[in-house]
RNA sequence: GCGAAUAUAGUUCAAUGGCAGAAUUCCUGACUUCCAAUCAGGGGAUAUCGGUUCGAGCCCGAUUAUUCGCUCCA
């Protein structure tokens, strides 16, 4: 574990040092759980990106892409069950350090007023026997009288503080009705928040409920809203998907390692819509294919294993994860979930509007069912990174050892193809000739340039952000027009023509070989 | 969110309440024809705000961030 932590932290400075992560506003002293990617960084993720979209969209004739706004209409969330849902007042307790809903707390307060009031009510039943007068007793007793009121008094603050979503005054509740701690029996009480997983925002300058808006949660909502206008349009059939690359937000509770949890994520989603009954043979199809996916780009099969959903939410009949074994262990990396036809008829039945397929082999309307994709791009970032983060021994110039630290990245998605190199930079000849293959190779994939420093030091930079090849420009080089290609992880280098270089790279770097 | 710990140069680490220093990185130059070479020169820091003190990197308080534990997790 100490050693797994240890080399998290190193893939977290490594992360930093090279360009590929940042923390958000680092110059203001940061912001809490929120990442920017720098320059490498956002070239694997655009990578990543297209490794998920080509293989789901373009390889699937039956898969097609949509881009959905990140705001949405506010009833999409009511439908979706996430605002109902995720939207709890919390309180805890100092002293016992629990964690409580403020509203169930009061709530509990007023079962032991009932339990009372039912103990009287008891009680005289007993002493008057047949005669006793449930109602008149009710009303007459003074001292139930006054619990009911207190009960009623009671319930209407609770009532209406949550619909005003008054937090002061239901930590004011709890603290004239000196509610105590079940565990420590203290009232030591932070105050109550709010909490709410969706960030709100408003729509215009108007102030109240109708300009509230939220950030989406999930993407997949904006691929349900839209079933209707992507099947007509594109003229799909059931079974067909809808894939989406987008933007979510979610405002977690606790949020760490990195960007494994972050306020603001990227969401690769795909949601496919079948007939009901053939969820599960979909399911056990989709499960199948996302394993076979992490695999193509190189993640070894003993990091990556299911994990089943004993407790599943809301919308799914069956839910399994793709765990990746992170440096602080096997996470959740990806979501495969069976969502019935939850969503699309909950959306049916808010907005009025029919979500049916009619299936021209059955003959009949339905309401299709739903089997998710759904991986965290930024997860998969740091899977990626992971994985490949290597720190090797290997022979320095003298021949003793010396580490190098790489990122065996798959070449089909290293954030540079090629780095060109002359072997020395004084000699104006070999500076010339690599410039000029340099500016010739850009136009076919992302190369750099340099001629800073030794040629040694230059292949531990390229090494450092995962330079799968470089292209060196030596004496040879002058005389019969060949360079060296070196690559990554084997160190070996081959010499070629010039004009055969394009050719090779691009028949390595191809992301074509992850899909045959 | 609670509790504890931490915060000095891009990075890693020094500095008794009294001149903020090193290594490395970075920039410039010399030398150098294949895996972090060498030499010379240069740039760069006390997280933020306040307090105590003649004087604060060091003591005190708050804030922010990070780490660990708890808590939560679709």
């Amino acid at each position: 574990m100490a050693i797994q932590n240890d080399q998290f932290k190193k893939i977290v400075a490594h992360c930093k040092e090279y360009g590929f992560i940042f923390q958000s506003s680092e110059i203001y002293d940061g912001l809490s759980a929120v990442y920017d990617y720098g320059p490498y960084g956002v070239e694997l993720k655009n990578n990543i990106k297209q490794y998920w979209w080509q293989s789901m969209v373009q390889m699937h004739e039956n898969i097609v892409g949509i881009d959905a706004a990140i705001f949405m209409h506010p009833k999409t969330w009511k439908a979706s069950g996430h605002v109902d849902a995720f939207n709890d007042p919390l309180i805890d307790n100092k002293d016992s350090k629990k964690r409580y809903r403020a509203d169930v707390l009061i709530e509990e307060y007023m079962e032991k007023i009932e339990v009372k009031i039912n103990k009287e009510i008891k009680k005289a039943h007993k002493r008057f026997g047949d005669s006793f007068d449930e109602v008149k007793y009710r009303a007459e007793n003074p001292r139930v009288a006054k619990y009911i009121a207190n009960h009623a008094d009671i319930g209407s603050q609770l009532a209406s503080a949550m619909s005003n979503n008054d937090m002061v005054t239901l930590k004011g509740i709890i603290e004239e009705l000196q509610i105590a701690c079940p565990v420590s029996g203290s009232r030591n009480w932070t105050d109550v928040r709010q909490f709410n997983l969706m960030f709100s925002t408003q729509l215009g300058n108007v102030a109240g409920e109708e300009g509230k808006l939220y950030l989406r949660p999930e993407t997949a909502q904006g691929i349900f809203v839209n079933f209707l206008n992507v099947q007509k349009t594109t003229r799909q059939k059931i079974p067909f998907g809808i894939a989406q690359i987008g933007k979510a937000f979610r405002n977690e509770i606790v949020a760490r390692q990195f960007i494994f949890r972050m306020r603001e994520f990227e969401q690769m989603e795909m949601q496919f819509f079948v007939a009901p009954g053939e969820e599960m043979k979909w399911y056990e199809y989709w499960k199948d294919t996302r394993l076979k996916w992490h695999k193509a780009i190189g993640t070894p099969e003993e990091k990556l294993r299911f994990h089943k959903h004993e407790n599943l939410a809301h919308y799914a009949n069956a839910a399994v994860d793709i765990q990746f074994n992170f440096p602080f262990g096997f996470k959740e990396l990806e979501g495969i979930h069976s969502r019935t036809d939850f969503d699309l008829s909950s959306h049916q039945e808010l907005s009025g509007k029919k979500l049916q397929y009619f299936d021209p082999v059955l003959g009949e309307n339905y309401v299709p069912y739903v089997v998710e994709t759904s991986i965290g791009c930024d997860r998969m970032f740091l899977a990626t990174l992971s994985n490949a983060y290597e720190e090797e021994i290997v022979p320095d110039a003298k021949g003793n050892d010396s580490t190098r630290t790489v990122l065996k990245l798959n070449p089909a998605i290293a954030p540079v193809k090629c780095a060109v190199l002359p072997l020395v930079k004084k000699e104006d000849a070999l500076t010339k000739k690599a410039r000029a293959i340099f500016e010739d190779l850009r136009f076919s994939f992302n190369c750099q340039y340099d001629e800073k420093d030794g040629i040694g030091r230059r292949y531990r930079r390229q090494d450092a952000i995962g330079t799968p090849y470089c292209v060196t420009v030596d004496g040879t080089t002058l005389e019969d027009n060949t360079v060296t290609i070196r690559e990554r992880d084997s160190l070996e280098q081959i010499r070629v023509p010039i004009e055969k270089v394009e050719q090779i790279m691009s028949d390595r770097i191809n992301m074509k070989k992850l899909f045959l």
